[in-house]
DNA sequence: ATACACCGTGAAATCGATTTCAATATATAG
DNA sequence: CTATATATTGAAATCGATTTCACGGTGTAT
């Protein structure tokens, strides 16, 4: 039923391999014959049988993308990011998403394994270093967002989480404010832990003691930050600001603010991270940390392609990219 | 580099063809055989190209997804379902953001072309019913969400825009409101097109006249309703309650309103759709319309993979599925 | 004991492109 | 006008799996 190479082959009188040159730019082709195949093409509206390409070229024009959650704005942005720039160079993007399962996760890269994508981008993996390099040592691309893996292969783009988080908590504490609540996210994330550890660094700087019934996990998304909110109300604990792990969580405590009549910012500053969409939306609008979502997915994604198709061994595998403190209205100093 | 199926045909001591029947999970072959090949397989950590795969079978296992905006909570709640279903039965799944663009649309449909995929679902496509009807009869699998198209191939999954627009507007009116809003989402999209309608016919079933001035565009995202509202505000034109054809842009209406120290809903009533994950955490909570977005990819999928699988005409090719209409705190009754 | 069916296995063809290598046609130099 | 270099082209091998077909071996019926 389809059309094959053949066909356009005999139908513009050349052999397949004079069609295959013409399709793949060869320049010794004469224009005569070449404009013959191409007139052949469009007349019978020829497209090369991907699958045949792959398996004699040996790769297939594909990227993977792992993400924990497709419903998250902070995943989707850099998604774009990454897609945008795969198909500006003709790459295909596979999506997948793990739902924050590392089981999942791994099932997923044994999508790669059977070189039905040439390489895929982890965002924020669950697994390992070990794993992730291990996969990289088989000779298999791969590529991190979110996280610094010491891999002379593996390109990572990722945002300094200590040194923001950290900025976060003494912007609060020069304000004011003391009795700072913090809501992490998965515990097995390094995002979260690494947020954590900017809290407490900004704690010890001002020397602040850590208080632990301030701390609260609401794995990443509105209900868990709205539940988190909940534990600390009936902690009956002392607080004049909240940081949440993310701008999920910050939605989830104005939920539990305005269930209880606790103004923000008059009565609670919050503060959270990724700089979502929605974050300057919302009443108050919030305070935040942006990081460069998409151009973190598009840089990753330019640096593994150029990878996969020289094996030159470049200069710059490691990208830092800046983000940046955003105070809209949701907080403001105490006692004002 | 790679192990091949000869390497585990030698290893095992079998021909290719016998490694080929244990992976396929053909019942002819020996216990014995089978777990001789199974070790080998595992020894070598053997994974069966795809390439060679997809080409002999003339299959790839993996299906398109086209979306507007992989941003917007809606795609990527209907996109989840497709996954889901779509790993369960192990194909793989290509997504691809058409940002909104025809063009971009067409583009990516070519994918189909080149068997890169075995089928395509088009969520609220932006080209035309002939278009996507050509596309079936050449062949390729195509299913559609949020759209009804009248070929017998084309598996469609939707809801009834016009009749749970018509519930809104209804709704709105019987709690005294008459000077209704209402904020359209892309000019080109059925889903606005049809909320359009369902909007008129309310008010026409109500005889309270159309007033050409309380219509604006929003083009389904929080600036566009932000930008809508102001330039109401600008118009000066009276009215108590706005209906917007997505939750995005009713965000969009909530800061507009914020900013002119507009009341929702004592100032202003506000209701949108969709029923995105947001809707009940923002304050006041705002009532919406819920499509069951995850099923709607889920069952088209399956549906798309049964009909792929086997040439059975099947009975059932068109699901309309029920929505629901969400009173929640951002309306009440006018003047009470 | 013979004939026939059936089961398990391997050899070889096949999917549809790309690419190597050799052959032919053309161009350039002497 | 011949000899050599170069530009185009085609035949055939190749990528790595699946699948058809044929063959030998075992089991059952007569």
């Amino acid at each position: 039923m389809d059309i094959k190479i053949v066909d356009v082959a005999s139908k513009a009188g050349v052999s397949p391999a004079t069609v295959s040159r013409v399709l793949n730019k060869a320049n010794n082709v004469t224009l005569k014959t070449r404009t013959k195949v191409m007139e052949a093409i469009q007349e019978l509206g020829y497209h090369p049988n991907a699958a045949a390409k792959n398996l004699r070229s040996q790769r297939s024009m594909a990227i993977g993308v792992i993400a924990q959650d497709i419903n998250s704005a902070y995943f989707t942005e850099i998604i774009k990011g990454v897609e945008n720039m795969a198909y500006a160079q003709k790459y295909k993007v596979i999506i997948c998403d793990s739902e924050n399962q590392r089981d999942k996760e791994r099932e997923y890269l044994n999508l790669l394994m059977d070189r039905t994508i040439d390489g895929v981008v982890l965002i924020a993996p669950l697994i390992s270093d070990e794993e992730i390099c291990q996969i990289a040592d088989k000779g298999y691309s791969v590529g991190i967002i979110g996280r610094n893996i010491n891999h002379e292969k593996i390109p990572c783009v990722f945002t300094d989480n200590v040194k923001f988080s950290q900025q976060v908590v003494l912007y609060l504490i020069e304000n004011g404010h003391r009795d700072i609540v913090f809501i992490s996210g998965y515990a097995e994330s390094t995002d979260s832990y690494e947020r954590l550890e900017g809290y407490l660094k900004a704690l010890r700087d001002r020397q602040i003691p850590f208080r632990p019934e301030l701390l609260e996990n609401g794995d990443f998304n509105e209900d868990g930050g709205y539940e988190a909110m909940k534990r600390l109300f009936a902690k009956n604990a002392h607080f004049t600001a909240v940081y949440c792990a993310n701008d999920e969580m910050a939605l989830g405590v104005y939920k539990a603010c305005a269930e209880r009549n606790i103004r923000i910012p008059e009565d609670l500053s919050v503060i959270g991270v990724d700089n979502n969409r929605i974050s300057k939306y919302i009443t108050p609008t919030l305070s935040t940390v942006n990081q460069p979502k998409y151009t973190m997915g598009a840089i990753l994604t330019e640096k593994m392609i150029d990878q996969m198709n020289d094996d030159v061994h470049h200069d710059k595998r490691v990208f830092v990219v800046d983000s940046e403190v955003i105070i809209r209205d949701s907080c403001k100093p105490l006692g004002e």
